[in-house]
DNA sequence: ATTTATAGAGTAATCATTACTATTAGAGTT
DNA sequence: AACTCTAATAGTAATGATTACTCTATAAAT
């Protein structure tokens, strides 16, 4: 078993989440195709009833959510359908991404641009989050458009 | 007629766009409701149609997202809803945005945090854009919240 | 093996958004 | 002011993602 999964089964263990061979399934399915990279709730929707005949939209929907509230998964909203990827070092420092908009690859980035000279421009307010993502087209699908 | 009205009538004339009684109302609304503010297009929605019984969901949709194309509202999805702001300002530069998750509260900020620092790090990427949000609490809001 | 609560299946509802078609009405022209 | 032409609208229904609900199955603790 790969070692993503065993660590994202350790989280649900100690959550007191039961490890059912449909998470375990989801598990799997997230680590193949959505690691460094927002993959549509819908598609793993899709798939997962594919291989799963009797796998209702309630257990995918709710896991996902289940994941998500764990931080075995990140989620995003990408267009108007909800995305998630794989979160594979958990606990990792605050960072933001660059998200190529073709096929949801994921890149790193190094600095988070919240300043000081920001925040002093929003007197009485109460800051609670911040959300920083550059969008393009990621090494390999700026080369396919070239063409 | 307001101003800002007068001045999304020029931009709708001069690209080709019919002044009809429904865009004018909703022009109406959205100076009223979605100035220096996130309306959800819901709230648009059944206003609209509460006081014109007769407009249907799609003319709407449709004006909504012409008036997006043409730059007269600022479109962002808040939460799972599409939301939308009225553009005061045509063509003014570009910057972010405070905005104030309970009421759509909107704050300018003077500062793009994308900087050639952060760009670096994208070697081989196309970059075709960005989103940078800062959430909380505006001062209205953050003072009712602490009582 | 027994028990108990959580998770899942199956089915249907909800709700925002979009599609389609016949009708209406801007707005330019005579 | 009537005429024309095309874009816009009304009305109706469809679509598609997500959630609700109830009954059953199963993980895992004892």
């Amino acid at each position: 078993m790969p070692a993503a999964i065993e660590e994202a089964t350790r989280v649900l263990k100690s959550n007191n989440f039961k490890i059912t061979k449909q998470r375990t399934a989801m598990l799997e399915f997230l680590v193949n195709t959505a690691t460094k990279r927002f993959v549509e709730v819908t598609s793993i929707d899709n798939f997962m009833r594919q291989t799963f005949p009797k796998m209702s939209h309630n257990t995918i929907y709710r896991n996902i959510s289940e994941f998500a509230n764990l931080g075995i998964v990140e989620r995003q909203v990408q267009g108007d359908r909800a995305s998630v990827k794989f979160q594979c070092d958990f606990q990792h420092e605050h960072h933001h991404h660059f998200i190529c908009s073709n096929c949801g690859k994921v890149i790193e980035l190094k600095d988070c641009p919240l300043s000081e000279e920001i925040t002093s421009q929003l007197d009485g307010c109460k800051v609670t989050g911040h959300l920083f993502q550059i969008y393009g087209l990621c090494p390999q699908c700026a080369s396919l458009t070239n063409n």
